[in-house]
DNA sequence: ACCAGCGCAAATGTATACAAAACTGTGAAT
DNA sequence: ATTCACAGTTTTGTATACATTTGCGCTGGT
């Protein structure tokens, strides 16, 4: 693995699960000495994250973590409403029955799933659909940009944490989603994914603005 | 201005210029020789046309120039129809109806300023589109995915060039856009955005499809 | 004639030294 | 008290030397 990549890899997991809190500059030489790579992968691997948008270098002459704030995630989720809704158009389009019908089955057992293997069994589901999604548009480009809106989401989500109650009704909603590519009705599942999405961006932004106070936004 | 920076919009625009042929392989040693710099910021220049879909690293180790097919063309189309078509709406939906009423203006006297001016100061009446677009959306995430497509779309407008006609016809449908958004009516909006990507993808594709065959695609 | 194995060469990946630029703190003057 | 200027310090930007990998061609065998 060369070592661009690995510094590349730990400092993009460590924002995304908030290890590396909003606020914090990533110093080249610092960074450098903590992962044990010299400064020039480390640069390539900083140049990656600001360039997805995971490190924000509009601010002074050192990156920092960008913060996550109920503007920024609703015009994420914007972006995401433009991607998502074209993406289950194009997939109820083209893609395959057989492979929704069977996550449409998934997700209808997601209260056992969440009940016997936790949360992380039901998320695994969510991924095999996101992996259909991506198979049945076979659109790089639309598949890049999907791409980037999940990783930014990533960390949304687990600033959200895991309501029981949401998820339950997440996995209903990913169902009707599910079933309106099976049946190829493009409108139902681009409407089913506005409601999806709105819903999950209302369950956002409630957990987000009660933890504000604690959390303390720069 | 720093020499990565240079050096990327350098290549940037050689690329977008068809000046740099898709194939080309893009050589560290050469390319900081001919540019001179040296190879570190011209390292951070070509991770950054790769990371922009500029660059093909796909193949190979050394990156080459991706080639424009008709398939790529179409698989940019359908994330443009997702983005802009989504764009239209938020336009609508928060833009100024007076700048849009003057945009409208400018594409009705598109004939003249053809004309009179030529291509390029018509091609500026799009880019002011483009802007009052992206003032009107308002969303950082969103302007980005805007301004990746039409990166792209550069490159493949280059190839099909300019038919006066169906400048002309794209004038009209810009008008039709900037009306409706003007109007607040996000529905006519989103179906003359997808109606203007139709006519313009049928367009490249068809140059695109009369040219191949000179060319030679690899 | 073709294929496999091997070695060379050219390209990229990394480390480090040096240059330049940008923030910080201090000091004095208004 | 505030602001401006300046120097020092820290941080990033660039160049170059070295390490590593990978592709390619040569040679020998079948």
């Amino acid at each position: 693995m060369r070592a661009s990549e690995t510094a590349y890899r730990v400092l993009r997991d460590e924002i995304l699960s908030w290890r590396l809190a909003p606020g914090t500059p990533l110093s080249e030489v610092e960074l450098a000495a903590r992962l044990g790579v010299s400064r020039t992968p480390l640069r390539a691997a900083l140049s990656r994250l600001a360039l997805e948008g995971l490190l924000d270098t509009s601010r002074g002459r050192t990156g920092i973590v960008p913060d996550v704030s109920p503007e920024s995630v609703a015009e994420l989720f914007e972006l995401r409403e433009a991607l998502e809704v074209h993406a289950a158009r194009l997939a109820a389009r083209r893609g395959d029955p057989a492979v929704f019908a069977g996550l449409a089955a998934e997700f209808a057992r997601a209260a056992e799933v969440l009940a016997g293997q936790g949360v992380d069994a039901y998320y695994e589901v969510v991924a095999d659909f996101d992996r259909a999604i991506d198979e049945a548009i076979a659109n790089p480009a639309m598949c890049g940009a999907l791409e980037g809106v999940r990783t930014h989401l990533v960390r949304a989500r687990r600033l959200a944490g895991d309501n029981p109650e949401r998820l339950l009704r997440a996995a209903e909603e990913h169902r009707l989603i599910c079933e309106a590519i099976r049946d190829r009705d493009e409108a139902l599942a681009a409407s089913a994914v506005a409601v999806h999405l709105r819903a999950s961006l209302n369950e956002i932004l409630a957990t987000l603005r009660s933890r504000i106070p604690q959390e303390g936004i720069r």
